[in-house]
DNA sequence: TATATCAGCAATTCGCGTTC
DNA sequence: GAACGCGAATTGCTGATATA
């Protein structure tokens, strides 16, 4: 890995996607990824994506080798079913579709696939290292001090960029920050789109350490997140974030990692996991909602078979309708009323520990 | 069998005309 | 005047063939 991290180049990234109006976001790229997948959870051929792109007569080199992620199994180069293929299927273009992209064109985990050159694996170290040693290292996330200008210089006069141009790069990514809302990442706050992102962060890491034969056990998952600087990322640095990721990672392995979007690798986990419950998959095939009974900002979209799944991780399950509508206020308000009624019917005695009572509220 | 060379080809990178 | 985006030159990978 040394090696890798210590070269960078601008790959296809100087060859420029059009992607419309700064307006329209990475709304093309959403797109794509839907069309190159057909609309199905699947890994798929890289030659049969970058056909079905084609013929759009749309760029392909761009999503597929700076957005998604390759594997080679038996000799076929495959782009990976993943978090960032999830949402793009099974939600319509947002806001929140292109931080999540933004996150992993930054995050730079791109695998590997025939004729790929080394440093293609992570094919945009410039902008991650901008993003880590710059904008959250130096700017403390005050984007609006980003622009090509300091873009370029930030690559300009690092010996790691090896190419001729520096312009091109610079102006092209401080596009993409655009669309990609880059300003509305700085948040201090836990929002959806960051949950997404770590998710979408495990996903890659694992996959990208299983082309080194290497598996990667649920009790690493923390310290790979912290070693590839998910926090610097993702915005502001917060307690509030160090604990959130514990409970993701929790619900991430519950669900089975990767393989949460398979109904029948879901089925079996259940079966192990809870063997005293019977399986059952809501006739809604939309994502279902998992939400934290200690912070109700720590909302991730599922696929719906892994509902029970993700209560043995200790999260509460919500409709797809309630996910779609969720109101974290009223959710707030609803759950203290649910859990002073309970005080109420229990006679809970005004001797009761703050502790005690928070378990309670809790519903253990 | 292992290594070197090379042609063919796909992908990368940059220049330049066009557009804003 | 800057930057977008297309076209094409250049780069570098792969696999075939030659050589030791």
């Amino acid at each position: 890995m040394a090696n890798e991290t210590d070269i960078w180049r601008p790959g296809s990234f100087t060859k420029n996607f059009s992607w419309g109006k700064p307006s329209a976001g990475l709304s093309e790229l959403h797109e794509i990824i839907r069309l190159g997948f057909t609309n199905e959870m699947k890994d798929v051929p890289r030659e049969e994506f970058r056909g079905r792109v084609r013929s759009s007569g749309r760029p392909d080199y761009i999503p597929i080798n700076f957005f998604l992620f390759n594997k080679t199994v038996d000799g076929v180069n495959l782009l990976c079913a993943d978090e960032l293929v999830f949402q793009a299927l099974n939600y319509s273009h947002s806001p929140r579709f292109d931080k999540l992209a933004l996150f992993a064109f930054i995050l730079s985990l791109a695998g590997r696939w025939t004729g790929a050159r080394a440093e293609q694996r992570r094919p945009a170290l410039w902008a991650n290292a901008y993003v880590k040693e710059h904008i959250a290292g130096i700017l403390n996330w005050q984007t609006k001090l980003v622009s090509a200008d300091d873009i370029e210089n930030f690559v300009k006069g690092d010996p790691r960029y090896r190419a001729e141009t520096t312009r091109k790069l610079a102006t092209n990514l401080n596009y993409l920050f655009i669309g990609g809302r880059l300003s509305e990442m700085d948040s201090a706050r836990i929002e959806r789109w960051w949950v997404d992102c770590l998710f979408l962060a495990l996903d890659r890491i694992v996959e990208d350490r299983l082309l080194d034969r290497k598996a990667t056990s649920p009790s690493d998952y923390g310290r790979h997140l912290e070693r590839y600087g998910f926090m610097e990322l993702t915005g502001k640095a917060t307690l509030e974030k160090k604990l959130a990721i514990k409970h993701l990672v929790n619900l991430y392995d519950a669900c089975g990692g990767r393989s949460r979007f398979s109904e029948k690798a879901t089925k079996e986990r259940t079966g192990m996991l809870l063997p005293d419950i019977q399986f059952f998959v809501a006739n809604d095939p939309r994502p279902r909602g998992a939400v934290h009974m200690t912070n109700p900002r720590i909302l991730k979209s599922i696929p719906p078979a892994c509902a029970m799944l993700a209560k043995y991780a200790g999260f509460d399950d919500l409709s797809p309708d309630d996910l779609e509508e969720f109101d974290l206020e009223e959710f707030v308000k609803r759950k203290t009323q649910a859990a002073l009624n309970r005080l109420k019917k229990e006679n809970i005695e005004p001797s009761m520990t703050a502790e005690q009572l928070m378990k309670l509220m809790r519903g253990e």
